[in-house]
DNA sequence: CGGAACCGGAATTTCCGCTTCAGATTTGGG
DNA sequence: CCCAAATCTGAAGCGGAAATTCCGGTTCCG
């Protein structure tokens, strides 16, 4: 592969990474290449369809989270904070389009079995730090994953924002209601 | 107007706000038309355009809230009661397309007022909320409000489900987290 | 009854992103 | 340095989903 062809494609999938990240999987084609600065046309040359361009950057990110949750599952500290570091992992990747795709995973051969990998090792931290009375009990463990996923999967999430504190310290047992509020 | 358009108008106006309330402003004309049990070309005898569905249905929400915030507001409890009260109220209407319309609320000339009036109350509350200890002071009152639109102006938001409770909980000063968590 | 108001939904138009392709340009081995 | 192959460009064309129009048929109500 020539040279510039290979540090093109390195631009296409960094300029998607951010656009993604940023506002969502809706970015067109054209922004991503305009972003890129290259054209639409040579995005296309390197990623057949948007299809294709999506699970590469998804397969990537899964991959990488999949990696960083085993090693953070196996260390000898609380499942409360091996499930933190792991959404700390997650902060950094473009989980807003893995996401999206999840919906439909089943059509997406290798993402499916990533996804739900990733799934049953975050819920059964959950389940433990459940246990460990570090988590509130009143929800389930999926619930709790779901939760950190809309803290972190959110278009142009940070791990240090409101919504995401927000959620943490609410997930605590301290937190916990004692009566219906609402 | 004919008693078989008012009827019929009523009927647009209830599919609409189900449909918006379910899956956000993003349902088709066509759809809903089809569960109000009318054709297209009735719903738009009705509604010149879709901006008018939808300005109608925000601006009623809206006022209703608005008037139901103001007496929360006036009440002699306490700050972080009346915000949650408000909260309730919100959650029976259908705020999900709110939410998007009031991004550009410039552009609906009766939309911007009323969002705006309806911020700065909630932004009161939130604020007294915060003088009475009951809420976490680590973030603003403008942040106290973001988190509680997330929680309520969601497509499928119930006031009783896991975000809504977690966030809840999390605005609590007890849930606040002592060091930085991630 | 009569006709004005109203309805239905197929047909049309709009919109917008995807994809192609005929040059222009760049690369890298010779 | 040269040239063929590889690569790039971006305007034009495609496609389809959703919005909107239009008018023959239907329904209300005085």
């Amino acid at each position: 592969m020539r040279a510039d062809a290979r540090r093109n494609r390195a631009l296409i999938v960094d300029a998607a990474v951010d656009l993604f990240t940023a506002r969502g999987p809706e970015a067109s084609m054209e922004e991503i290449a305009q972003a890129a600065g290259l054209g639409v046309g040579t995005l296309y040359r390197h990623f057949p369809d948007r299809q294709a361009l999506l699970e590469e950057i998804a397969a990537g990110a899964l991959r990488t989270l999949l990696e960083a949750a085993r090693d953070h599952a196996a260390r000898p500290v609380s499942r409360w904070d091996a499930l933190l570091a792991c959404v700390r992992c997650g902060a950094d990747l473009p989980l807003a389009l893995t996401k999206s795709l999840s919906d439909g995973a089943e059509a997406h051969p290798e993402l499916g079995p990533l996804v739900h990998d990733l799934d049953a090792m975050l819920e059964d931290l959950a389940a433990g730090a459940q246990r460990e009375g570090a988590v509130r009990d009143d929800i389930t463990p999926r619930e709790v994953v779901g939760l950190l996923s809309v803290a972190v999967c959110r278009p142009g999430a940070r791990p240090d924002d409101a919504l995401t504190t927000v959620i943490i310290d609410g997930l605590g047992m301290r937190a916990a209601s004692r009566g219906a509020r609402i």
